[in-house]
DNA sequence: CTGGAAATAGGACAATTGACCTAGGCGGTT
DNA sequence: AACCGCCTAGGTCAATTGTCCTATTTCCAG
């Protein structure tokens, strides 16, 4: 196997376990008995644990980076690529209910281990922060307005992501999806509200 | 020292550091430091990690109780007993913006570690819920639509802790908080909204 | 005082961690 | 066939983990 599918199988494997399980609690044996590799093979691929997470890290921007220009093209209008967004809730629910939102834990995790990494993990929410508040400003809102509803709706759904894998409850995402959609609705149009 | 207070500035310094540092990433000689005292003699006092854990959670909730009920006594009626819980952005805003909230971030963590007291930890959660709902009923809304209502607000204030973590901006936490007091006023009257 | 329980200190233990090295195998070029 | 560079396997290393034990000290009751 050329080293680029390994070390891509390496990545895969670690972002998904470092969702699962968190980072901290990952280790390096972990890793490789899910890539079905000898861990002293990592040393050729990665000097480090940080430098896997760097490089999961690196994936999830790419991947949320592609996730948004795609909704930019599939949908029809800024509204509903703002519901593509509200979306991933009902898309993840399994996932979300049992670990989580993604960046959300680990961005938690990062922060409370005073990594540094954590500002890049960081970056992942102002990717869709910035995203969201592009949809908003196609909507008619002004730049402040704009931005201030993106973090709003970033927040609520990290809100119930994190509320649905503490307390799990499949209403009770179904609902907060509901009134996030009236919420889009509703601000459609800049006159609809004050 | 009587066993109480040694078991009690135990307890405390685990607390902290639970929440500052994360449960799997404090070890026993992280605890023992910052009580100085030998590792060894959390034996005595602790049989396992797990024990302390469980004596955290046990803390927290009862702290957490104690704080509702003056919460209770205090508030004149129930939309400032609420606005009460709303507040605890604003005064724990230091920390939160280091370290997120203290029940989110546990429970995360316990959710992935597949943490047997993750049910334990969960019912600090409910603690808020149910106490919110009881507010909402207060203000004259049905049983129903009171608990939809108190988990819409917890999930609110779960969501501005994790993105003010992440994303350190103090002018977001003022804004989010000046809208959920809104939100408040907004459903102070059942009839005010269909 | 003094005896004994309560409390503490300091270390030992196996297991696991991240990090690191070296010997060898595989594949293609010459 | 001989070679060489990319890739892999397995093992070593010190440090740290949670757990556990045994001396020693502290303190109060008699």
């Amino acid at each position: 196997m050329p080293a680029s599918d390994t070390r891509a199988a390496i990545v895969e494997a670690a972002d998904r376990l470092f969702y699962e399980t968190g980072f901290a609690s990952t280790s390096f044996a972990d890793i490789a008995a899910a890539v079905k590799l000898s861990r002293g093979n990592f040393y050729y691929h990665f000097k480090s644990k940080d430098e896997i997470l760097a490089a999961v890290i690196a994936l999830r921007l790419e991947r949320t980076r592609k996730l948004l220009a795609q909704w930019e093209d599939e949908g029809d209008d800024a509204e509903a690529r703002i519901l593509s967004f509200v979306g991933i809730l009902i898309a993840n629910r399994t996932k979300i209910m049992r670990f989580g939102c993604p960046v959300g834990t680990l961005c938690n995790e990062l922060a409370k281990l005073d990594h540094a990494a954590g500002a890049d993990a960081a970056r992942l929410f102002t990717l869709f922060r910035d995203w969201l508040a592009r949809q908003f400003r196609a909507l008619g809102h002004g730049e402040d307005e704009a931005a201030r509803l993106a973090m709003h709706l970033l927040a609520r759904s990290q809100g119930v992501a994190t509320l649905a894998s503490s307390i799990g409850d499949d209403a009770f995402i179904d609902a907060e999806v509901a009134e996030m959609r009236s919420f889009v609705a509703i601000h459609r149009c800049p006159a609809a509200h004050a």
